[in-house]
RNA sequence: GGAGAGGUGGCAGAGCGGUUUAAUGCGGCGGUCUUGAAAACCGUUGUCCGUGCAAGCGGACCGGGGGUUCGAAUCCCCCCCUCUCCGCCA
């Protein structure tokens, strides 16, 4: 959510600005503007009477102690007019600022200046591309076929148990998925993130932190019963952990890393590039989250940039960077860079990561913020990233490194799965 | 699931209708003393909103919401949460 403040002292540059995203924001910015003066008149009338029903009440306080019983009486009478007045402006008051909330949940963050214009996934830019395409033979099978020839993957036991989308992870499968979970928060610790295991469910509060609600409360699984919501990333619990947190500038960087499985309902995906592994309703995700001070966020975000790089690296698979466009951008997010990897079967660039910073946009509701070197309350920038989410890791090395005698496992995870090929 | 206790500032803990501008202690910060430190002593120390260049001023906040009253941390109602014991249980 955008700070009131913000938006008053920078009209003109967040609305240019926000037309990266195709839409323009003008009306309901002004909007903003016209409600906040509303609400700060309201609050200085409402302050003024309430500040004249304090004295009072205590002058009549005074009187009944001095034993002025009379003169008292008159003074009640006084107040209950002040009563019914101030009644009416705190309802009042109460309307506007819900109404201003209501339309400032509606405008996304701003995007940074970077971000290219465009609209849509086309239109994203790429940044930078590592390792070789593999040519494969006419044989070559996409990894749904492999996943059955070697009994690693099965996806019809799952939708029996479950439901399309939950698959089971069988045999030397289920052993890789626990060795990429492995490498991955080794290399992450490794990179100095604090290694935390948050709940999979979360309240309503949780959600609305990280901005998941109200909006987006058709992709969670809710339990109704309990009012509590699985959770669609680890981003969620882990970056609500510094919700009401004021932090000490000398606490900078926070980093944390965590495993969860990740769970998405996906209402309304739909389409041939489902298939598979390629979108699901539950899957294993390692993330990484920073705190960080605003004047150091972008380097944060660069550094985190390089390292989810070295780890696509170390599983030698071809991938690239992509800068999102406006019209790709998330909400929430100021500037996004998306890794994929080439899926050689699917012959396809499939998204294995996605790392933003926020800027203040999830602090301010967050409530998130630090104490300056002035002793100055500052929202902090929050960022976060996928390091890595496996289900595409995975279709990508089955297919990639596919072989007639077996699928070849990159050199540096083996120690992790103890073998060397799937076969 | 059953029974009970309780939610007050960073923490502990008092207050149970009007000198509460929330006592007191601990912690934090500043100072005196000291070569330095500790101890001791003195001072200071919550959040949010509005207003103002600022000093300041005003308002709200004692788990959340509503009510009674001229006046509520304190009384009443509803909800949420935590703890203890019992039951069940990895």
């Amino acid at each position: 959510m955008l700070q009131v403040n913000f938006i008053r002292e920078n009209f003109d540059s967040v609305v240019e600005r926000l037309k990266k995203r195709n839409k323009d924001f003008e009306p309901l910015l002004k909007k903003v503007l016209e409600l906040d003066e509303k609400r700060r008149q309201l609050k200085t009338d409402s302050d003024q009477i309430q500040a004249r029903l304090n004295k009072l009440s205590k002058e009549i306080g005074n009187l009944f102690k001095q034993g002025e019983r009379k003169k008292a009486e008159i003074l009640k009478v006084k107040t209950g007019e002040l009563k019914n007045k101030t009644k009416e402006l705190s309802a009042e008051l109460e309307k506007v600022t819900k109404e201003l909330t209501e339309i400032l949940w509606q405008i996304p963050n701003v995007p940074h200046e970077s971000v290219p214009t465009g609209k849509s996934e086309e239109d994203n830019e790429v940044v930078y591309q590592w390792g070789e395409i593999p040519r494969l033979d006419n044989k070559a099978l996409p990894h749904w076929d492999l996943a059955k020839k070697y009994d690693i993957i099965d996806f019809e036991l799952g939708t029996k148990i479950t439901g399309a989308g939950f698959p089971v992870y069988k045999n030397q499968g289920a052993r890789l998925q626990r060795a990429l979970i492995n490498f991955f928060l080794d290399r992450n610790t490794r990179a100095g993130y604090s290694e935390v295991q948050p709940p999979h469910l979360i309240n309503e509060a949780s959600g609305f932190g990280t901005g998941q609600l109200p909006d987006k409360e058709g992709q969670m699984y809710h339990i109704e019963k309990d009012n509590l919501y699985l959770i669609p990333t680890a981003e969620v619990p882990v970056t609500n952990f510094y919700r009401d947190v004021i932090l000490d500038e000398k606490d900078f960087p926070v980093k944390n890393t965590a495993y969860t499985p990740c769970f998405r309902r996906e209402a309304g995906s739909w389409g041939a590039h489902v298939r598979g592994l390629n979108r699901l309703h539950q899957f294993d995700k390692v993330e990484i989250v920073r705190i960080e001070h605003p004047d150091k966020s972008y380097e944060a975000l660069d550094e985190m940039v390089e390292h989810v790089k070295t780890l696509l690296q170390d599983l030698e698979l071809p991938f690239r960077i992509v800068r999102l466009c406006g019209g790709d951008l998330g909400f929430t997010s100021a500037l996004t860079y998306d890794f994929e990897v080439w899926s050689a079967a699917q012959k396809r660039w499939l998204e294995v990561s996605s790392v933003s910073n926020f800027e203040t946009f999830q602090a301010n509701r967050l409530k998130l913020r630090f104490r300056d070197k002035h002793n100055k309350k500052r929202l902090a920038h929050t960022l976060n990233g996928s390091a890595l989410a496996l289900p595409r890791v995975v279709a990508a090395l089955l297919e990639n490194n596919q072989t007639p005698e077996g699928i070849v496992m990159p050199e540096k995870l083996r120690t992790y799965t103890g073998f060397e090929k799937i076969q």
